[in-house]
RNA sequence: GGGCCUGUAGCUCAGGUGGUUAGAGCGCAACACUGAUAAUGUUGAGGUCCGUGGUUCGAGUCCACGCAGGCCCA
C-alpha cells in the first residue's frame, strides 16, 4: 500500500497499464458494464489507412476518446465501433505511382480486375499502424470488429441509398464543365488541378468581337474572349444589369464602315482614346488603337436585357431560344468591354448562367440523338462545323505544323468586318498533368443529387444540431447549405462503389438498382432475353465492384440491352453512408439501427465541414427527414510551432508515436487539450509539452508522493471524511475547493469544452491543493503523533487526489488509473461513476475568504524581501485593518504560521495609521449619474482623511445636494502609514520588523535546526533515522540557544543533544549567521 | 472573389452580460525555503489589448471600415 513509484517515467508506466486494459479487457467491460442504461451513440469518421497517422490525428482522436469516456463514466453505454474508408482517388493515384501507370494504362497495360486489387490491398497498408497509435493513445474502440466501406454488405446498403434518392428523383443525369484533358482523355480533378506546375503562363489570341443586333442594321455589341474556338457555341452575351453602358458611333477598324456599338461606360477607355479625333475614317490608326468615335447615350445594363443578336456562326439549329442577353453578377469590368460571351458547353460559369435563363446549349446531336459539344472528346471540331471541322482547337498532338485554328477563325470574322480588335493575352491557364497539354472546360456527363431542391430542409435540420463552435454551424456550415448546389457523384474512376444504374444506349430506359438480390433477379430476366449467359450473383462470393459489375448486362421492357453507367460514386457519400451501412441497413440490423441512429456525437477536423459533416447532413436529411447527429465537436488544425502547415515537403511532421514513446500519451493527450480550444488551431511546440509535464503531471505525481511516503510511514488506512463540523477550516476550504472544481468540470464536459476542464484541474492541481494545502499542511503528515488531525490530513489528501483521478481520466486516462490504484482502489477509474458535486460541502465565504488569505501572505512576502531579512527569522507582529478582523481572525493562525510571526495586529478603524481612499461604485452610479460621474469622482478623490473617517462613521456622504449610502461608494485602505506596507486588490497591510533579542534568538535556533537537517541530509539519513547531536558554539550562543534545546531535538529527531564551546576565532567549515559552528550528527538505528 | 476563425507581455494563452490598476503560465532576472528537495515558494522587469473611426460618463469587451495570418470554397 501506498507506493513509491519514484521519479516521473509516464511512458513506461503507461505500458504497464495498457498491458492490464488488455488482459482485464477494460474497455470491453466499460461498455457492457452499461448495458442497458441510456445509450449515447457516437459514430467514428472512417479514416483511410492508405497513409500513416499523424498527430493531428491524435488530436482528434482525443477529443473523441475522452468524450466518450466522460460519458461511460456519466452512466451511458458508448459503443464504439472502429471503421476504415477504403475507397477514392488518393488511393488510385497512389497505386497508380507505385505501378508505374497512367490511368489511360488502366484496362489496357492491367485490367481493372488487377487494378482494383491493387487498390484494395493498398488500402489497408497502414492498419497496423493506426491500430498501434489507436492502442497506444488510449483510445478506446473496437478495433476487432470495424466496418469496412469495400465490404458487399456495406456497398449494398450505399445501393439502397442510392435507390431511395433515384426514387424520390432526387437522384437524375446531366452534365457540368469539368476541367477535361483531351489528350489523356480524361476529366481531371479538382486535386491534380492544384497539383504543382500545373498552372502556367500562357500566351493566348485576345479578340473582341461584334455580335450584330438582330433588330437594327450596323448596331452591334461589342464582347471578348480569349478562346476564339468557342465562338460557334455561343449561345448568349450576358451584362451587369447595375453597369452603366453606352452606345457610341464609330468605325469599323479594319472596313472603315460607319457602325455603331455598345459597351460598358467602365470599357470605354481600354477601347476608345481619351483624346479626341477627327470623326473622319482616315483618323483611324489601328496600329495604335486609335478609332474615333462619339458617345450617342448612356443607360443601365437592364435596358439591354433579353434584347436579340445574330449568332457569329450558326453551323447547327438551336433547339430552344438562344442568342438573348442575360444579366450575370460576374460581369465585371476588370477586362474586356462589358459584354461577356457566353458557351454553355465549354464554361461552368457560362453554364450555370445559361440554365438560369433558359438558354440552350449550342449542340449537334449523335445517332443516338445524344446531344454533342461542337469540339469532340479528342479536342477537334466535329464535322458539322464545316468550315474548321476536324481542326484541333489546340495543339494536342504535337504536331509541328500545327496552326492554330483561333487564327482562322479571327481571320474570318475579320473578313465579315466582325473583329474589332486582335490582341495578345498573358495569363496562367491549368494544363494536364500527366500530358503537358492545356486542358479544357468541358461538358462531362454524371449523375447528381438534387441537394439543391433540399436546401431548407438541410437549414431546417442544422438548426437542431449542436455545433460546438456554434459559429460554425452558423457560418461554415450554415451559408454553405443556404447555397448549396446539386451534389455531383460521378467520378470516372475505378475504385469506388459502382454506380449501380443501368441504361440503354439511347436513354430510353434506365434502372437503378437497390439491392444485390434485385440485381440477381433482373440478371435472371437478362438471361431469358438471351442479354447473359449466367448469373455471376449466383456466386456468394460475388465482389459488386468494377470489373464485375460492368459485365452485367440488364434488359431493358423493350427488349434492348442496358449497360451500367461507368461512373463510381463520390467516397464522400460512401462515409455519410455510415450510419446505416455499417449496419448493412435495411438488410440487416433494422432494430439496432432505430437506436443508434442519429448520432449523439461525433468529431472531427474543421475540413470535414463540406466533407462527412455535409455527406451525413444530406443524406440523413433526403432520406429519413432526420439530422445525422446532435453534437458535433470541430477540431483545428495541428500546426508546426512557427505556424505553418505540417507537410513532408517541409520536413516539420511530428511523428505522434515518438512523442508518445518520449513523453507518454496522457501529457500528448493533455497538451492538446489544455492548450487551446478544440476548434483553434493548434500550434504544436514540443517545449510546451515538455512543460505540461513537470509542471502539472510532475506536480500532481509530488503530491501523490508526499502522501505516499507518510501514509507508509504511519501506516495509514483508509477512512471515511469526518464529519463536517469537526474539520479544520483549511481542510473545510479544500473540500470545498474539490467540490468546486467537480462541479466546473463537470460543467465544462456537459458543455464540450473539455480545454476548460483541463485548465481547471491543472490550476487547482498547482495553485490550491500542492502550493497551498499541501505547503501549509506539511507538519501535520509528519508529526509525532497519530492523532484524529493527522489523519483527518490523510482521508482528505487521498480523497482529493482520488477526486482529481476521476474527473482528469476521461483526458488523461493513464495516469488517472495509476492514481487511482495506487490510492487503493482496486477495479478500474474508468470503471468508477463520475463524481457528482456535494453541494453541502460548499463554502463559498471561505473560499473568498482564502483567496484574501492568500493574497495577504503574498503581500507579507513581498514585505520581507523588501525588508531584507528572512523568513527563518520570526518578526513580532503584520498590521491590519480593523474591518479584516471577521473574516481574518479565524483564518490568521494560517498567515502568522506561513510569514513566520508572532500575532496579528487590527489597528482601529480610526487610527491614524489607516489611511483610506474613496471612489465611486461605477457599476451603481453609472447609470443614473452618466457623465457626472468624472466630477463625483474627482470630488472622492479630493476629500481628506478627517472627511473620509467623517463619512464612514456618518455612513453616508452628500454631494451636489444628494445623498449617497456608503454604497454608493468603495472604500480602501490604501496605506498603513508609519509602517512597511503593501496593497493590492483592495487589500493593505504591514509588517513591523523590529527585532527583539529573543526573536533573535529563536531566528537562530531555527537557523541551526535547518544546518542540522542539511547535515542530516547530507548524511543519508531517513527522515525518520533518530540521532546523536553534538553543537559546538562560541559560548554566548551556547548560552543563547540552550532555552531551545527542546525544540532543536524535536524537529530534528536528535535523542541527544550535547553543547560544546568553541572559541569565537576557531576555523570552521560552517556558520551561524557569520559565527563558527560545528556539527556532529551520529545516527542511532533505533527507528520508531 | 465569398464564407469562417484568429490577432492581448519575448512565447503560449485567460479575460460571462461594457465599470476605471488588463491577468496567468513559460522564459528571463533576483531572492528565499530546505522533513515534497532531480521538489517548492516569493519578488521583479516586461503591454500603442492589430489599426482607424464611431456609440458611451466609461471600450480589450459593442458597431463600422481596414490590415495581417490561417482554413474552406470559387
Amino acid at each position: 500500500m501506498w507506493k513509491s513509484l519514484g521519479p516521473l517515467q509516464l511512458p513506461k508506466w503507461e505500458k504497464e497499464i495498457l498491458k492490464r486494459w488488455r488482459q482485464e479487457k477494460t474497455f470491453e467491460v466499460s461498455v457492457q458494464r452499461r448495458q442497458g442504461r441510456p445509450l449515447f451513440v457516437f459514430y467514428e469518421g472512417p479514416p483511410s489507412a492508405n497513409g500513416k497517422p499523424g498527430i493531428h490525428h491524435v488530436f482528434a482522436r482525443t477529443l473523441k476518446d475522452l468524450v466518450c469516456r466522460y460519458k461511460t463514466m456519466r452512466g451511458y453505454q458508448v459503443p464504439r465501433r472502429a471503421g476504415w474508408d477504403t475507397h477514392g482517388l488518393p488511393v488510385e493515384l497512389a497505386v497508380e505511382k507505385e505501378l508505374g501507370i497512367r490511368k489511360s494504362d488502366i484496362g489496357t497495360r492491367i485490367s481493372i480486375a488487377d487494378f482494383n486489387k491493387a487498390c484494395k490491398e493498398a488500402v489497408m497498408r497502414y492498419k497496423d499502424a493506426w491500430d498501434a497509435l489507436t492502442e497506444r493513445m488510449g483510445y478506446w474502440i473496437d478495433l476487432e470488429h470495424p466496418y469496412i466501406t469495400f465490404e458487399p454488405s456495406y456497398i449494398e446498403s450505399v445501393w439502397w441509398l442510392l435507390k431511395q434518392f433515384y426514387d424520390k428523383g432526387l437522384l437524375y443525369r446531366d452534365y457540368t464543365i469539368q476541367p477535361y484533358s483531351p489528350a489523356a482523355g480524361t476529366a481531371l480533378s479538382q486535386h491534380e488541378l492544384n497539383l504543382p506546375g500545373a498552372y502556367r503562363r500562357v500566351r493566348d489570341p485576345s479578340i473582341t468581337v461584334q455580335f450584330p443586333d438582330q433588330e437594327q442594321a450596323s448596331l452591334y455589341y461589342l464582347a471578348w474572349t480569349t478562346t476564339p474556338w468557342t465562338l460557334p457555341s455561343n449561345a448568349a452575351l450576358a451584362v451587369n444589369p447595375e453597369f452603366i453602358y453606352v452606345e457610341v458611333e464609330t468605325f469599323q477598324p479594319y472596313t472603315a464602315e460607319r457602325i455603331r456599338m455598345i459597351l460598358a461606360e467602365g470599357a470605354l477607355s481600354r477601347y476608345f482614346p481619351a483624346e479626341e479625333l477627327p470623326f473622319t475614317p482616315e483618323a483611324i490608326d489601328r496600329r495604335a488603337g486609335k478609332v474615333p468615335y462619339r458617345v450617342l447615350h448612356r443607360f443601365k445594363g437592364e435596358a439591354l436585357l433579353q434584347r436579340r443578336y445574330v449568332p457569329l456562326f450558326r453551323y447547327v439549329e438551336p433547339e430552344g431560344n438562344p442568342w438573348r442577353i442575360i444579366p450575370a453578377d460576374f460581369v465585371t469590368l476588370e477586362e474586356g468591354t462589358g459584354i461577356v460571351h457566353i458557351a454553355p458547353t465549354f464554361g461552368a460559369d457560362d453554364l450555370k448562367a445559361a440554365r438560369k435563363h433558359q438558354i440552350p446549349p449550342i449542340v449537334a446531336r449523335d445517332e443516338h440523338q445524344q446531344p454533342l459539344p461542337l469540339v469532340d472528346k479528342e479536342g477537334r471540331f466535329i464535322s458539322q462545323v464545316i468550315d474548321f471541322a476536324g481542326r484541333y482547337v489546340k495543339n494536342y498532338t504535337d504536331d509541328p505544323n500545327y496552326k492554330p485554328v483561333d487564327e482562322d477563325i479571327i481571320q474570318n470574322l475579320r473578313e465579315r468586318g466582325l473583329l474589332f480588335r486582335r490582341d495578345t493575352y498573358e495569363h496562367n491557364y491549368p494544363h494536364c498533368w500527366r500530358t503537358d497539354k492545356p486542358i479544357l472546360y468541358y461538358p462531362v456527363e454524371g449523375w447528381f443529387i438534387r441537394t439543391s431542391l433540399l436546401r431548407e430542409k438541410l437549414v431546417e435540420l442544422n438548426r437542431h444540431i449542436e455545433w460546438h463552435p456554434p459559429t460554425i454551424g452558423e457560418g461554415r456550415f450554415g451559408n454553405w447549405l443556404e447555397n448549396v448546389e446539386d451534389w455531383n457523384l460521378s467520378r470516372s474512376r475505378f475504385w469506388g462503389i459502382p454506380l449501380p444504374i443501368w441504361r440503354t444506349r439511347d436513354g430510353r430506359y434506365e434502372r437503378c438498382i437497390g439491392s444485390l438480390e434485385e440485381l440477381k433477379m433482373e440478371i435472371e430476366k437478362a438471361r431469358s432475353a438471351g442479354l447473359m449467359d449466367h448469373n455471376p450473383l449466383d456466386q456468394p462470393t460475388f465482389d459488386p465492384h468494377r470489373p464485375f459489375v460492368d459485365e452485367i448486362v440488364l434488359v431493358a421492357p423493350d427488349g434492348s440491352p442496358m449497360y451500367r453507367e461507368p461512373d463510381v460514386i463520390d467516397v464522400w457519400f460512401d462515409s455519410g453512408a455510415m450510419p446505416y451501412a455499417h449496419l448493412h441497413y435495411p438488410f440487416e440490423g433494422r432494430e439496432k439501427f432505430a437506436h443508434f441512429f442519429p448520432a449523439d456525437f461525433i468529431a472531427e477536423g474543421v475540413d470535414q465541414t463540406r466533407g462527412w459533416f455535409y455527406t451525413l447532413h444530406v443524406i440523413a436529411a433526403a432520406l429519413f427527414d432526420s439530422v445525422a447527429y446532435r453534437h458535433v465537436l470541430v477540431n483545428g488544425l495541428v500546426l508546426d510551432k512557427e505556424g505553418n502547415k505540417m507537410s513532408k515537403r517541409l520536413g516539420n511532421v511530428i511523428e505522434p508515436t515518438e512523442l508518445m514513446e518520449k513523453y507518454g500519451a496522457d501529457p500528448t493527450r493533455w497538451y492538446l487539450v489544455s492548450q487551446s480550444a478544440p476548434w483553434e488551431n493548434v500550434r504544436f511546440d514540443e517545449s510546451r509539452l515538455q512543460e505540461k509535464v513537470r509542471t502539472f503531471f510532475g506536480t500532481l505525481h509530488n503530491a501523490y508522493e508526499f502522501f505516499a511516503l507518510y501514509a507508509r510511514i504511519d501506516g495509514y488506512v483508509p477512512q471515511p471524511l469526518p464529519p463536517f463540523t469537526q474539520l479544520s477550516l483549511i481542510d473545510r476550504w479544500i473540500i470545498s475547493e474539490t467540490e468546486k472544481l467537480t462541479q466546473q468540470v463537470l460543467q465544462a464536459y456537459e458543455s464540450y469544452f473539455p480545454t476548460q476542464a483541463a485548465r481547471l484541474i491543472e490550476e487547482f492541481v498547482v495553485e490550491k491543493l500542492s502550493n497551498w494545502y499541501i505547503r501549509l499542511n506539511r507538519r501535520r503528515f509528519w508529526k509525532g503523533e497519530q492523532d484524529a488531525d493527522k489523519w483527518a490530513a490523510f482521508t482528505i489528501l487521498r480523497r482529493t487526489l482520488l477526486r482529481i483521478a476521476q474527473l482528469m481520466a476521461p483526458i488523461a486516462p493513464f495516469y488517472a488509473e495509476i492514481l487511482w490504484q495506487h490510492l487503493g482502489e482496486g477495479e478500474s477509474v474508468h470503471l468508477s461513476d463520475f463524481p457528482e458535486p456535494e453541494e453541502n460541502f460548499r463554502t463559498p465565504e471561505l473560499e473568498a475568504t482564502m483567496e484574501k488569505v492568500r493574497l495577504l501572505a503574498s503581500l507579507l512576502h513581498s514585505l520581507r524581501k523588501k525588508s531584507g531579512i528572512r523568513v527563518r527569522q520570526p518578526l513580532p507582529q503584520a498590521l491590519v485593518p480593523a474591518s479584516y478582523r471577521p473574516w481574518l481572525e479565524p483564518l490568521a493562525d494560517l498567515l502568522l504560521q506561513e510569514l513566520n510571526l508572532k500575532t496579528l495586529t487590527y489597528l482601529a478603524d480610526h487610527s491614524e495609521a489607516v489611511i483610506y481612499e474613496l471612489r465611486p461604485n461605477y457599476r451603481l452610479l453609472g447609470p443614473s449619474l452618466g457623465a457626472r460621474l468624472p466630477a463625483f469622482a474627482e470630488y472622492l478623490r479630493g476629500l481628506s482623511q478627517r472627511e473620509i473617517l467623517d463619512i464612514i462613521e456618518k455612513g453616508s456622504l452628500t454631494w451636489e445636494g444628494e445623498t449617497y449610502s456608503l454604497e454608493a461608494i468603495e472604500i480602501r485602505a490604501r496605506a498603513l502609514s508609519g509602517w512597511l506596507h503593501a496593497s493590492e486588490g483592495g487589500l493593505t497591510v504591514a509588517l513591523d520588523t523590529r527585532l527583539t533579542p529573543e526573536l533573535e534568538r529563536e531566528g537562530w535556533a531555527r537557523e541551526l535546526i535547518h544546518h542540522i537537517q542539511v547535515a542530516r541530509k547530507g548524511a543519508g539519513l531517513e527522515v525518520t533515522d533518530r540521532i546523536q547531536l553534538r553543537i559546538s558554539l562560541p559560548s554566548p550562543y551556547v548560552e543563547a540557544l540552550r532555552p531551545y534545546q527542546e525544540l532543536i531535538q524535536q524537529e530534528t529527531l536528535a535523542l541527544t543533544l550535547n553543547w560544546a564551546t568553541i572559541p569565537p576565532s576557531i576555523p570552521t567549515t560552517m556558520f551561524l549567521d557569520g559565527i563558527p559552528m560545528e556539527i556532529h550528527i551520529e545516527s542511532i538505528y533505533e527507528h520508531a
